[in-house]
DNA sequence: TTGTAGGCGTTATCAA
DNA sequence: TTGATAACGCCTACAA
């Protein structure tokens, strides 16, 4: 690999000279960036960004740690596709580091992310607890930023998405339309976003004085097998239902093929609600409700608020204009009784 | 951030016992080896990589270039995550860059990584040409793997899938089993793939000598979206046609259901054939046959070959051991009439 | 078993 | 407008 000096040489200045004509910064004649430029061109020189990286203590990378349970699934390429894209308009590269499927391989993948000089981080955290997070983010003095979770004392720090109140929201439509049997499937219990939704849906009944059945719930595993699994396990404890809600998109898909195959209902006979509006889904079950994450508002906001830091925003300051930044999900289209 | 002398200066040694210490080679009193320890523990040290990297040469890290067109579906998630999964296995770290959609920032991603002295790079190219893909190769000392695309002159560097022969295969099974009308969807005819699977379709007709109607194939975008247009299309031609192959599994969705919409089939009543065998079609349309492509296959050859050079793998013997790989597609569920 | 010193390829601060 | 030269933080002979 040809370096820098070499094209000096060839270009019969200095390494500082090459380097100006390179960066745009300082002063150099037309002349000499003439015969620098054509020297580069000449030797095929490729500035080394390790090197300029050290240097500089800049690596203009923002990196992003996901579990690799999310990886299957259009949820989280939607996510990728607009990370990817914004930190490139904002002229940076994104750098993806696999959380794994364990709170020590997440640890691990933020500090090679750190190790390796990421300007900024985002985590989108699995395994991790909010107090750990708080921490992190305390310790480190990179712009960190935490997805999909609330933290207490960096507040600013995170962009979420209010499950609980999205599920309870879903759930009351359906009991505004009549219904009083609401089925459940539940995603992983080891998974906040599972947990705030099943306690959105016990709210709803519960806010409408609803006894709560809890032979109407299952616990489904966010896969499209559980949740044929979930109708058929229902069906075998002898429960009736007039509707049936989801806690993810996927499972609601093998919910309402099982109901189907079962001979218990046509599609559009049980009211379905998911969550997450897999694109495809409307293809698939017409009838399919789903609450919409805006993933790619939150992520952008994300972004943002990095950049923003690292252009040295006075962060504390942002913290007490806007406060804690919640989305909230769009309405749910309606289910069909 | 303490640096590797502080460390140094606190334990009473010098930086190269350190380095000694954390890298493991080199001998080193358990003595001073614990003094080190306790004093990387208590200053909190950790290795600045771009430094390490920069004076190995060695970045421990693989890239990989993909086109943002491909991010969304399950197809991408796939060799996402087994090539993460992978790359980290063999104690390296994957770096991704998106190809975006041009000829020119296909480069770029490519130049990026190159730059950041990846230690190797796979391509899953969607715009460069065979010919400056095999150009690359050559003028670069990093090993290089291409993905679904057969190089003329580096053939040992590309891992594909005969996306003609499979579909050939594909349709040869529907006319065996009695269709003569069978429509067809492409995907995008500026992709390679979207050519070769319509080519399957062709020589297929043709093997058969059955006529070609040109009237019965529709261009399609991979997009269920495009694959309802094209049935529309179809039917406003006034075609009829008692198979339907679509070249991919997102189009096949969007025909079933517009054919379903427009009254002219019930799911099952047309066979339908689609591509990539996206995991949640079996739940939506129990009649969808589909062709699955070995995405974890190639992925894991693809690396295996990279690693293998990494290692100083002599890959002129190897290429003549193993020859040209090419993963056939695993036969078709076959459609239902 | 340990320390010294030079090098990895840039950037950045001074003088000139 | 240019050129030395010292960082950047780590590795690695070579010497001790």
């Amino acid at each position: 690999m040809t370096t820098m000096l070499e094209v000096a040489k060839r270009a019969g200045v200095s390494k500082a000279t090459v380097s100006r004509v390179l960066s745009g910064n300082g002063y150099v004649s037309q002349e000499t960036k003439d015969r620098v430029f054509q020297a580069i061109e000449e030797s095929g020189y490729r500035p080394n960004l390790l090197a300029r990286n050290l240097a500089t203590r800049r690596t203009q990378t923002l990196g992003l740690v996901v579990t690799n349970t999310l990886y299957h699934g259009v949820y989280f390429s939607e996510l990728l596709f607009h990370a990817a894209r914004m930190t490139e308009e904002k002229g940076r590269q994104l750098i993806l580091a696999d959380g794994k499927h364990s709170a020590d391989e997440e640890r691990e993948a933020i500090q090679y992310l750190l190790d390796m000089r990421c300007d900024a981080i985002i985590i989108y955290p699995r395994f991790l607890s909010v107090e750990e997070m708080d921490d992190i983010i305390q310790k480190h003095e990179q712009p960190i930023m935490v997805l999909n979770r609330r933290l207490r004392k960096n507040s600013s720090h995170c962009v979420w998405s209010d499950h609980k109140a999205s599920c309870q929201a879903a759930v009351s439509q359906l009991i505004d339309m009549g219904h009083r049997d609401i089925a459940f499937i539940t995603g992983s219990l080891d998974s906040p976003t599972g947990i705030e939704r099943l306690s959105g849906y016990k709210d709803a009944l519960a806010q409408h004085h609803i006894p709560l059945n809890d032979a109407l719930i299952v616990e489904g595993k966010w896969n499209p097998e559980s949740g044929a699994l979930g109708v058929s396990t229902l069906l075998s404890r002898g429960e009736t239902f007039t509707a049936l809600v989801a806690s993810n998109d996927d499972m609601a898909i093998g919910a309402v093929k099982q109901l189907h195959d079962s001979g218990v209902a046509t599609p559009g006979q049980v009211s379905v609600i998911g969550f997450d509006d897999v694109s495809i889904a409307p293809y698939i079950i017409p009838s399919l409700s789903s609450v919409r994450i805006p993933v790619t508002e939150m992520i952008k906001e994300t972004i943002s608020r990095l950049i923003f830091m690292l252009d040295g925003g006075d962060f504390t300051l942002q913290q007490t204009f806007s406060g804690e930044l919640i989305l909230r999900d769009s309405v749910i289209a309606g289910p069909h009784v």
